[in-house]
DNA sequence: TAGGTTTGTTTCAAACTTGAACCAAGCCCC
DNA sequence: GGGGCTTGGTTCAAGTTTGAAACAAACCTA
């Protein structure tokens, strides 16, 4: 089957995204890096702890919540734990599990630097969006991240896609 | 002054945005490594020389349009130098300055796996974007990227805006 | 034209990411 | 109740990224 190309509206869409993108992840790494002394992704952990019910969570769902690998959330829990961020605790109902919890100080870092973060956010994307765009931005992120996780109703097409996650469901282990 | 926090719409699109460009970077990045052996941002410099009359590029202008570091372009370059898909010449103008190449096995690489990449973006993006949409993410990005360029981290980097880009008007260094 | 500043690029160490290999602990099932 | 499979999580080495510092050439400017 010969290549289906990407139009000059797709290829000018698709530039402008991935510019985009490295630079909004670039201005974001710099500003918490200053404030927060950490890194978007370390600083996403936080916040997905702190959204949570007990800001607990097991470490194979906060990667998956983070859309993370295992691997990279064991290094960053790993820092984050050095910087008394974050705390490890054992799961009794499986021991082979393992949870991360929100600490005070985490919390505190996450309420001092809440601020900040959200201003840069502001400044490089919403204070320029009309709430029609807010809306297409939603929509065309979720329509791309089902394209990539599988919503689970189109099964057979999708198969072959070596990409595909499973999304698992592990016990809360509170 | 007090936080403007994210409206509950904006958190959703932002959480989306977040996610989808997370899921889509590892899917490309994998896709690329398994058929390119090499990562997006790599396989990005090779387009971005092979898309520039003569396929060279000074570095500064090259990090510019793949909007990276310079240091972190220099890493790229001397990996695909090491992998000879570049090409590394001094410029007789102006002996500071270097200029990356883009050899016949790098385009050859690119030709060979461009079909397999444009086929992994379309999966993920345009196969499910209607041509509204297309327009709205390209003029979201456009909007995003001015944002951050003309938001200055310092005032150098601002200066090299388009209409006085001294390296490419005084130095094509061919 | 010597000094200081700017510009183009690289280097270096520390931090981070990757993917495969690994180790337990649960699970299954005869 | 002892194999064999799966699952939750970590470890390890190799690769990549970061930001600051180093360098050298070019550009002032007095």
């Amino acid at each position: 089957m010969t290549t289906r190309w990407l139009t000059p509206e797709e290829q000018r869409a698709w530039r402008a995204y991935i510019a985009a993108t490295h630079l909004l992840e670039d201005a974001i790494d710099r500003q918490l890096q200053q404030d927060a002394g950490m890194p978007h992704l370390y600083y996403s952990i936080l916040a997905n702890l702190s959204d949570v019910p007990d800001h607990r969570l097991r470490m194979t769902d906060l990667a998956e919540k983070s859309k993370i690998t295992r691997s990279r959330l064991t290094y960053a829990v790993t820092r984050l734990e050095k910087d008394g961020l974050v705390r490890r605790e054992g799961c009794p109902s499986d021991k082979r599990g393992s949870t991360a919890v929100l600490t005070d100080a985490g919390m505190a870092t996450l309420e001092r630097t809440a601020p900040g973060h959200v201003e840069t956010v502001r400044a490089a994307v919403f204070d320029h969006l009309t709430p029609e765009q807010v809306g297409q931005l939603e929509e065309i992120s979720t329509g791309i991240m089902r394209a990539l996780e599988g919503d689970g109703t189109e099964a057979a097409t999708r198969e072959d896609v070596p990409w595909r996650r499973r999304s698992s469901s592990s016990s809360p282990c509170t």
